[in-house]
DNA sequence: TAACTCACG
DNA sequence: ACGTACGTGAGTTAC
């Protein structure tokens, strides 16, 4: 439940500077209130960990309460002079460290502080309300919670409706019937003469209210109380009027802008050192350190000068033949022609060891030479520190050498630390912590560069908890990929043609259908074009605009599909438009001797996924069965083999499962049922046997958007209805399973605390995003805490699975040719098709196991389209 | 280069 | 009152 921090600012400071003494700035400023209320705040901060928080300050020339009562507050003496000044420190501070503020003019705190508490409520919050004013016990509710200071200010007491009725025998709405009575000398609500405390508090255990005593004053005892009760009725219902708190006050603000936001040190110290705050600004630093802030903005390192040696032949058969016998750490550094993947070819390394830097230039080494350097990479005893090795590794293969011993790669390691930052080249890297100039002269300054920020690479890595994510999963993987990508999927470019020549000339038709519909020809490509012909020449109805003009999107054409027979054919032209640029085109442009080379980019998404470039195989049509009939150009490389692809099912439920160990979600799985007909069931209220197709669309969409950080208008735009429906389904689906609920929304929660999430294997994705001042970037974050975990424990498992994948195919003729996501694309020799399915599956499935089961399909077939199912015999 | 559109999980 | 599902890459047009 989130919860929400609301602080009473006048009560405290007047808390603040009663109970502390006298503290100055050197320059005379008084700041005893500053110290209280900060020591005050962060402790809080830290203990209550709030997610929103707001201080409420009182705005008082002439409140509302004067209009009601001249008398009230008249004899409050003036603000002391030493305070007055530091409301306004105060403020100031307060701002820096991003603290929320509330005050409207008129109003005091109190009432601010009764509004949010009940808008905090309402939104299901649990609410924390820190004060020194026992008024607010009349807030106390089963949500809501009051802390009253004790002596002094940072020691508080915490009234819950039970505390309240032990200390008071009072339930939360009689606090203001016993102001009534009692009045209150500091606010001067005169209550009743004569009645104090004790008289109050046996008066209403007896009669309840102020109401309650009153028609029941004949019963009262005591003489002269009974008499000042009938002669002060009227002033005894006007104190308690004045003691309640207003809830009906025209405060504009959202909830949204009391979230609670980590304090940014380049902005709190500044101020903090302002007002001489050291001791604060102590506690401060203590809390905050350690806790999620961002890396690299100490550069720290010096360059030094790592003198380069050169080497003549015979001197470089020694050194090589020294590094492997000591098994020195290398750090290396390539130029290159053409691309790892297109058979380009290493031109020269730069070696940075123990201070010495080298150039390995492949012009002035003997053959000798080169045969020694290949056998010092493969040697997987040497360690090897590298920016890429996933290049690396290609480049080396293409002369026939494998590497091996690579103990650090450190634009991996850069991911894993900021899986969002652009840019991972090793220039990039070397900058993220050299304090002086880097430049790379040649190839060895780099590889001296590189090695003396490696340090700070793993140490960075140990500290995050990513070593294992880095050293296990990460860099065996990069090798994987590079055998994935070097060996490439076989393309039948004829079948591609031709698919294509077909396309053609139903494209050609279908051009012209819509010139001669449109009466004109004009570039159908051009949605500016395409919205002019539609919106204004044939005048249809304008649903959706972008921010240059008219949306002619599919999903708005698909609205107008009956408005004009032209629409029809431009959405066809547009699908087969797409196969033919795209995927013919695309793919024809991209064969090279009947295969296709993708890259797989390892530090790109932010979720931890792989995603494929140049071309794109993780996109290939399959949803609409015209564009899947292009899988059809993807076979075997070897005649007579087969491809054999595996999916994980519904990997990222489970993953929900598992990390919310919702009850029905988990059995679910469990019981192996299908789970979006077992959702539907759930949420309509139905049995299994009643769920409707339709129903079960529904829930397979709720099931989506769940993964997503589901929203009511996502999920209606979705299934294409009314938003209240959608409203209905995700009220429906969170009431049955709570465990789900609960679990977005404590991830949400410590996400906000964090300024980052992490997956179960530790991934880490920081989400600067939570802490925007923008609403809609704010909501934007707490989604992506919802799904980076579930996304990203599944890109992890897929990664560990290709580790497993890779070492077991070994003994087999097969080979791994593609990942997309949750599915793996192989091939192999028909006599390995049943060991190589065991193995897969077994690897998939036990990659990383879970409290609920992962199971993975297979399937076989001549091609990527043509696939049938197939389950191995055990 | 940005904006739009659309292919995949 | 506003702008919204998460993660990608590529082709095209138009500035």
């Amino acid at each position: 439940m989130p919860r929400m921090v609301i602080l009473d600012g006048n009560s405290l400071v007047y808390r603040a500077f009663y109970a502390l003494p006298t503290l100055t700035t050197a320059d005379g400023r008084p700041t005893n209130v500053l110290h209280g209320f900060l020591t005050m705040l962060f402790r809080l901060e830290q203990e209550q960990q709030p997610d929103y928080w707001v201080v409420a300050f009182d705005k008082t020339k002439a409140t509302v309460r004067i209009e009601q009562y001249a008398g009230y507050k008249a004899q409050r003496k003036e603000t002391p002079e030493g305070l007055r000044p530091q409301f306004d420190y105060l403020k100031d501070v307060l701002t820096e460290l991003e603290v929320p503020m509330l005050e409207l003019a008129g109003y005091e705190a109190d009432d601010l502080i009764a509004v949010v508490a009940k808008q905090a409520e309402a939104q299901g919050m649990e609410v924390q309300v820190y004060t020194g004013d026992r008024d607010a016990l009349q807030l106390i509710s089963p949500k809501t919670n009051i802390y009253l200071t004790k002596k002094g200010i940072s020691e508080v007491e915490c009234y819950d409706e039970h505390a309240l009725w032990e200390r008071y025998q009072l339930r939360p709405y009689q606090i203001i019937d016993l102001k009534g009575l009692m009045g209150d000398s500091s606010d001067n609500i005169p209550g009743v003469p004569g009645i104090g405390e004790k008289t109050a508090l046996k008066l209403l255990l007896e009669f309840e209210t102020v109401e309650g005593v009153l028609a029941n004053v004949d019963k009262v005892s005591g003489k002269k109380v009974q008499s000042n009760l009938k002669e002060f009725a009227d002033q005894a219902i006007l104190s308690k009027k004045l003691a309640t708190m207003l809830t009906e006050v025209p405060l504009v603000f959202s909830l949204d802008d009391l979230v609670y936001r980590r304090s940014q040190a380049n902005k709190v110290l500044p101020v903090l050192l302002k007002y001489d705050l050291r001791n604060v600004t102590r506690l401060w630093q203590e809390r905050h350190k350690d806790n999620g802030e961002p890396i690299g903005e100490s550069p720290d390192v010096l360059l030094e000068d790592w003198p380069e040696r050169k080497l003549t032949d015979a001197d470089w058969l020694a050194q090589i033949d020294q590094w492997r016998e000591r098994k020195d750490p290398l750090t290396l550094a390539c130029r290159y022609e053409g691309t790892g993947l297109q058979g380009g070819h290493w031109l020269e390394w730069g070696i940075a060891t123990l201070g010495e830097s080298f150039t390995f230039a492949r012009e002035v080494v003997s053959a000798e030479v080169l045969k020694a350097w290949s056998e010092l990479m493969g040697d997987d005893h040497v360690p090897k520190t590298v920016a890429d090795s996933k290049t690396v590794a290609l480049l080396l293969a293409n002369e026939g050498t494998c590497l091996k011993g690579v103990v650090l790669d450190m634009s991996l390691a850069s991911y894993l630390i900021q899986s969002s930052r652009p840019k991972f080249a090793p220039l990039d890297l070397v900058k993220e912590y050299v304090a002086n100039q880097a430049v790379f002269e040649n190839v060895a300054t780099e590889a001296a560069a590189l090695a003396q920020v490696a340090p700070k690479f793993e140490e960075e890595i140990h500290s995050l908890g990513l070593a294992h994510l880095l050293h296990e999963i990460e860099e065996p993987l990069s090798l994987v990929l590079a055998q994935v990508e070097r060996h490439g999927i076989a393309v039948d470019a004829e079948k591609l043609s031709s698919f294509g020549e077909g396309i053609s000339i139903t494209l050609k038709q279908l051009e012209n259908g819509i010139y001669a519909l449109a009466e004109e020809t004009f570039n159908i490509n051009s949605p500016k074009q395409l919205g002019i012909i539609l919106f204004e020449k044939l005048g249809l109805p304008t649903a959706k605009k972008t921010k240059t003009g008219y949306s002619t999107d599919a999903e708005t054409l698909e609205e107008l599909r009956l408005a004009h027979p032209v629409v029809a054919k431009i959405l066809d032209y547009r699908q087969l438009n797409k196969l033919m640029s795209t995927y013919v085109n695309g793919l024809l442009a991209q064969v090279k001797d009947g295969r296709i080379h993708t890259t797989f980019q390892q530090t790109v998404a932010t979720t931890g996924r792989l995603s494929s470039t140049e071309p794109n195989l993780q996109n290939i049509p399959m949803r609409l069965e015209q564009g899947r009939q292009l899988r059809k150009v993807f076979h075997p490389t070897e005649p007579g083999w087969v491809l054999l692809s595996a999916d994980y099912s519904q990997i990222e439920l489970r993953i929900l499962a598992h990390y919310s160990q919702d009850p029905l979600l988990c059995e679910s799985f469990s019981l192996g049922q299908d789970v979006h007909t077992r959702t539907a069931a759930e949420v309509f209220g139905i049995s299994l046997d009643a769920v409707t197709s339709e129903m079960r669309r529904s829930a397979k969409a709720v099931n989506f958007g769940l993964v997503y950080g589901l929203t009511e208008f996502g999920l209606s735009r979705d299934l294409g209805i009314p938003r209240k429906e959608s409203k209905f389904y995700i009220e429906q689906y969170f009431k049955r399973y709570s465990g789900v609920k609960q679990y977005l929304e404590n991830v949400v929660a410590k996400a906000k605390q964090e300024g980052q999430v992490h997956t179960l294997l530790n991934r880490l994705r920081r989400i600067p995003e939570l802490l925007s001042s923008n609403r809609v970037q704010r909501q934007f974050g707490e989604r992506i805490a919802m799904n980076t975990p579930v996304q990203g424990t599944a890109a992890d498992i897929m990664k560990l699975a290709m580790i497993k994948v890779a070492e077991g195919l070994k003994p087999y003729r097969a080979a791994m040719l593609l990942q997309v996501h949750d599915e793996l694309l192989l091939q192999v020799a028909p006599e390995d098709l049943q060991s190589v399915a065991r193995v897969l599956i077994e690897a998939m499935e036990n990659a990383f196991p879970l409290s609920v089961p992962m199971t993975v399909e297979c399937k076989v077939g001549p091609n990527w389209y043509d696939m049938q199912s197939f389950k191995p015999m055990e």
